[in-house]
DNA sequence: GGGTATTGACTGCCGATGCAATGATTGCCA
DNA sequence: TGGCAATCATTGCATCGGCAGTCAATACCC
């Protein structure tokens, strides 16, 4: 019925293999990248989030990176220590602390956007416009689907 | 000249974001999914790895499943307490220290295996088997790149 | 054969993560 | 209005991961 069976899941054809071993050797490429700039690539994926407002929260940006709460919280301590993030109370709901970029943050996120545009360029190499487009939609597809799936089911 | 550019970098269109984010997801509800058996999906993905004798020894085992090798060394130690994983050391080359599993880790890896397969067909529904196999080969052509990038270029 | 480089396993250290619990604030609903 | 649930940020605790360094065994090269 389902596309896997006893017989043809092994590690080269998970998905979820694949996934997991593609992330952190892309992680590790680009934490090194980052390295003069005291940044770690999960550093930077903070900052564009909150660059791009797509995470005005420390909860949201927990939510939007699929990472720990209360680990972002820690994340967003040290972001602030190097005065790359401000955080800001708000009036209106007074749970809620707003998160914006300095002008050191904005600036260097901009700067970490350069080398990562350079390094998936060249990762891509010879790929064609179509491949491209193709996984970026599939993996949209599989996002959304394991942000709203329900416990496995046994 | 390459896909990236400044103007198309965003997380939704980031094949790096998407990517961390599926893996986290993912990883997270295999969590879960192993939770009774005391494994987590790492656990599992070292167990199925030598469950298919594509790494006889810790520090293969590390580089197939892109895992620090310190902290595989640790994991090999929790999972031979747990009676999953035998150590023995090769007589051909005295550094190596071959892997095993026992049959209680032939067992729960088998166990587990039949969850992830419930598991990924229940995200895969609605997928075709073009899409599919599309999505697995293009994951396996980013492993093999970023497995033998050099650092990006700055 | 001998010296050097490489590989494998392991350890200490630091920082990061996941989980659960807390306190504060807000929304909801009888 | 009052009580209950939900949300947000934060913290303590245990664990895990990455990095660098050590020691032993092997491979390479002159």
């Amino acid at each position: 019925m389902g596309f896997y069976d006893t017989a043809n899941l092994y590690p080269d054809s998970s998905i979820g293999y694949l996934v997991k071993v593609c992330n952190q050797l892309g992680m590790a490429h680009l934490d090194r990248a980052f390295a003069d700039e005291g940044l770690s690539a999960v550093h930077w994926s903070a900052l564009i989030s909150i660059h791009f407002g797509r995470a005005p929260t420390c909860a949201a940006l927990a939510r939007d990176l699929a990472h720990d709460k209360g680990a972002m919280t820690r994340m967003i301590d040290t972001l602030e220590q190097k005065g790359l993030v401000r955080r800001l109370r708000n009036d209106d709901d007074r749970r809620v602390i707003q998160l914006s970029l300095t002008p050191e943050g904005e600036a260097a996120t901009l700067r970490c956007r350069d080398r990562v545009i350079a390094c998936w360029n060249e990762w891509l190499t010879g790929w064609t416009h179509d491949e491209i487009t193709t996984l970026i939609a599939q993996l949209q597809r599989l996002r959304a689907t394991l942000e709203t799936a329900a416990p496995c089911a046994a």
